[in-house]
This record gives C-alpha cells, sequence and structure tokens, in this order.
DNA sequence: ATGCAACATTGATCTAGGTTAAATGTGACC
DNA sequence: GGTCACATTTAACCTAGATCAATGTTGCAT
C-alpha cells in the first residue's frame, strides 16, 4: 500500500476565454449567458494530474467540482484491507464530485488520474451563487444529477442481477460507437484492463478469461487493447 | 410469475390541509410559504396500495413523484430471469422517483406495497413549476438527490467490498437508533427477511445462516423479528 | 537495442455464497 | 382451535468467481 501524491492547482495564469470555451461546452452549462459563464470562470481553477497522481481522496473536504478536459479520472474506493474497487472512470467532457457540494460530507470515493489529466475546478460557492440567480441552471443540474443517479442504479443491477459474463459484453457494447450498425466495428480499450476489471467488479483473472473465452468462439477477436467485433448482433446476443 | 396488480389513485377527496401538513414536513418542502405549498399540493393525489399491490412496474412513464405517508413500499427490479433484487425499503416521510422528472426516461426499479400502504404523489408538472420559481426549493431538491446519490455509493461500496457477513452487521446497526449508547438495544425488523436479504444482495437462506452465527456467538439474539444487541461496540467491532 | 517494471495470461486450487430440498414455524382467517 | 399459505430454518451439495503462483508481454526509460 503505497501513499498516492496529491495534485496541486496550477496558478498559472491560463487564458480565461479558454476556460469558459470549454465550460460552455458542458450540458451543464449550456445556455449560459456571457455574464453568467463570467462568474463561473471566475471560480473555476486549471488543475493538472500526472499519471497515477490523486486528484482526490477518501476524507477530503469538497470544495468544489472537477471536469475533465484531456486524460482521464478513475474514481473508487478501498477496503480496510487495502483492496481497491474503480467505481468510474471519467473522460473528457464529464465531471465529478458535484454531489458533494449540495452536502456536507466529505469524499467518500477518491479521484485519480489513469493517464496525464488536466481538470478545471470549479469552485462551490460560484455554483452555489448562480444555482441562487438562475433556474435554469438549477433544471440542468438536477438533470445531470439524475443521469447520474440513474446511472448509478444501473450499476447496481448489472452488479446484482447479472454474470461477469453479461458485464463484460455489457462494457463491450458500450464502448461501441451510437452510429455502428451491425457490421463488424473496432473497439479500443481506455485503459488497463485491471481498472476495466475492478470497474466490472471482477479480478483481472476472470475479466481476462472471459474474454478470451468470448475470443475463441469467435465473438470477438482481441489485439491487445484493440477489440474487433465481426458482429454486433451475436454480441448483443451474449455471445 | 405472477402479475401484480397495479394500483389506482383515490380520487375520493382527503382533507386538504392534511396534505399540506404532511408535505410541509418534508426536508424538500420545508421553508415554503403557504402560497407556494398551496400550488405543491393542488397537483398532489393521494394514493393507496395494498399489500402486494404494484405502485409502479418497470418501463411505466414518470408522472410525477411519490412520498410514503404511512406503510412501507420496496423498490427493485427484475432479471429477464425472473430473479427480484430489492433496492431500497421506503419507509414513512420518504420518497422515490425524483431523479425521473428531470430525465426522459421511465421507471427502471419497480415499486412495490409491502404492507397497506398510503401516498402521495405529486405531479411533474407542479414540481417543475415551483423549481422554476424558488430557487430555495431546487437547492432543497438538489440536496435529496445528492443525499440519494451519496447513499447509492454507499451500497456500491458495501456490496462489492463488504463480505454478506459485515453488511448484515452494518443493516442491523443503521436500525439501531442514533440515540442509543453502547448498552443493550432492540431493534426491530421492519419487514420479512428474505425482502432485507434481497436488500443486502444475498439469499434468505444465507441471510438466516449469518443470524443465526451472530445468534450463537451472543454477539445478538434473535426473537422472530426482534434482534436484541447487548453489546453494540461488540457488534461494531464485527461480532 | 537492452533491461526493468508494470501489465496480462494461464493453470491449479479454494471458498463464499448460491441452489435445492425438506422440515418447521407462524400468522391470518374461518 | 384448525387449517391454509407463506416465511423461516436447516442441511447437503454445487458453482461462479476469487486467490495463488508462475509465466509471458509490453512499453518505456536508459
Amino acid at each position: 500500500m503505497h501513499r498516492i501524491p496529491t495534485s496541486n492547482p496550477v496558478h498559472r495564469r491560463h487564458p480565461q476565454i479558454r476556460i469558459q470555451a470549454f465550460l460552455a461546452n458542458l450540458p451543464m452549462f449550456s445556455e449560459m449567458r456571457d455574464a453568467e459563464l463570467d462568474r463561473i470562470a471566475a471560480g473555476t481553477l486549471p488543475v493538472h494530474a500526472e499519471k497515477g497522481q490523486a486528484i482526490c481522496q477518501t476524507g477530503d473536504p469538497c470544495t468544489g467540482f472537477h471536469v475533465v478536459v484531456y486524460g482521464q479520472v478513475k474514481l473508487g474506493f478501498t477496503s480496510p484491507q487495502g483492496v481497491e474497487k474503480v467505481v468510474e472512470i471519467v473522460r473528457p467532457g464529464q465531471s465529478f464530485g458535484e454531489a458533494l457540494m449540495f452536502l456536507d460530507s466529505p469524499y467518500i470515493v477518491f479521484a485519480q488520474a489513469l493517464a496525464d489529466t488536466m481538470l478545471l475546478h470549479v469552485a462551490r460557492h460560484a455554483v452555489l451563487d448562480e444555482l441562487a440567480r438562475d433556474p435554469g441552471f438549477s433544471r440542468r443540474m438536477l438533470s445531470g444529477l439524475s443521469r447520474r443517479l440513474h446511472g448509478l442504479v444501473r450499476d447496481v443491477e448489472a452488479y446484482s442481477l447479472r454474470s461477469s459474463h453479461e458485464r463484460v459484453i455489457g462494457y463491450l457494447l458500450a464502448e461501441v460507437p451510437a452510429d455502428a450498425d451491425g457490421g463488424p466495428v473496432e473497439v479500443h480499450l481506455s485503459t488497463g484492463k485491471s481498472v476495466i476489471a475492478s470497474r466490472l467488479n471482477m479480478t483481472p483473472e476472470h475479466f481476462s478469461r472471459i474474454l478470451h473465452e468470448l475470443g475463441n468462439d469467435g465473438t470477438i477477436e482481441i489485439r491487445g487493447r484493440t477489440v474487433r467485433i465481426p458482429d454486433l448482433g451475436r454480441l448483443r446476443g451474449g455471445g
């Protein structure tokens, strides 16, 4: 069990306009007028984290939420015995930590960069102030939290009602671009297999085995991190 | 696999004042002025469900959310193979279905009365209208959803990192009134053991076994649905 | 290129918890 | 009280997935 270094905010000034432009593309801040976006941006600070660096630890107080600009972040918790479980893999354009802003509890998950990552930290007070002014913003925030909640319920369903075999298939299918028709697709696993395994609530060994089972009955072809799916319908049907 | 009859709203008029008084006690509607509460109450309809009756089914569209007045409701999903998993047991004063109001998706869980139950159904439009007017209401709604999210994350942690033994202990401890000091306490299981077992992600058999293990090493004493805990500290320490 | 460290695969073995089945309680209603 | 339906318990057995232990791969820093 080794200590994870915690990242520090980059205090170097970034061009203000870039931050606003990025924020404006998030569902949460879409439809905001410039003045509103300016106020949010004033409470926003870029944060950089190297691969492996912690962005926040279990128990830390919540000072705002994070958005991933580039890179990748894993959220997870560690059992008293040191076992780790990945709850979510956060990709560019996605955010985490919003819910905590409305509670007075500290982080129950940790966040760690899976790659060289750039985030924006939006201060709690900036969000809270804006919520008080803009009902549209509240509405979008409620949508965001609801979507998150919905996703978690689906996870609970998967964990308790689906076999690991089914969870792997589900994961692969979720990685397939929406516009793919039945034909052959290639999906690229965005991170290491052990992280994905943990996300799917299984051991790396078991994940490997399932992938290779699917491999040698011809449902998928594995080349490193690239998985080719010759027939989507077949994978959907359970391999 | 038997069909579950769906409950119908009770159209008989209930005293308006009772509804408002009840709603006013919910965290979500606290601090509301009379005029606001009146508007919410105007969109609220009492619903009655017998023990075993479905309040809503997986796939139903969402027309609002429900609050339990008295009785008890279980939320859960059913696998294609007909296995059922209880996600939550909802008690008086608690509500469900809020998140769905902000999404356009149908119910992914079903809700079924565990006892003779009275609920209030608050129409989606009433909530949405009020959110647009009252930032304080938005704020409380955000708190509520955040708390729910937090709870679900804790569940995921329990399911993936704790043994069933630990989950049972956790459940019992959660049932102990907060004001209890270390001394002997009695907790009364609010519903059947199979439902609790499913809520804890285990079979009734396994739940029974664990309870009796704890029973014969003296950590707890079981008399039907009543569990006596002679030494809270000992239970907290893992039996 | 070379060598190291992290990651991935493979096989053997183990076990927590599930499944099946049967016996026993228990409570609601007549 | 009696009886029916259902909940709970008990016991024997089974299996999905974990753990342990090598071994192979890959990427990356020198």
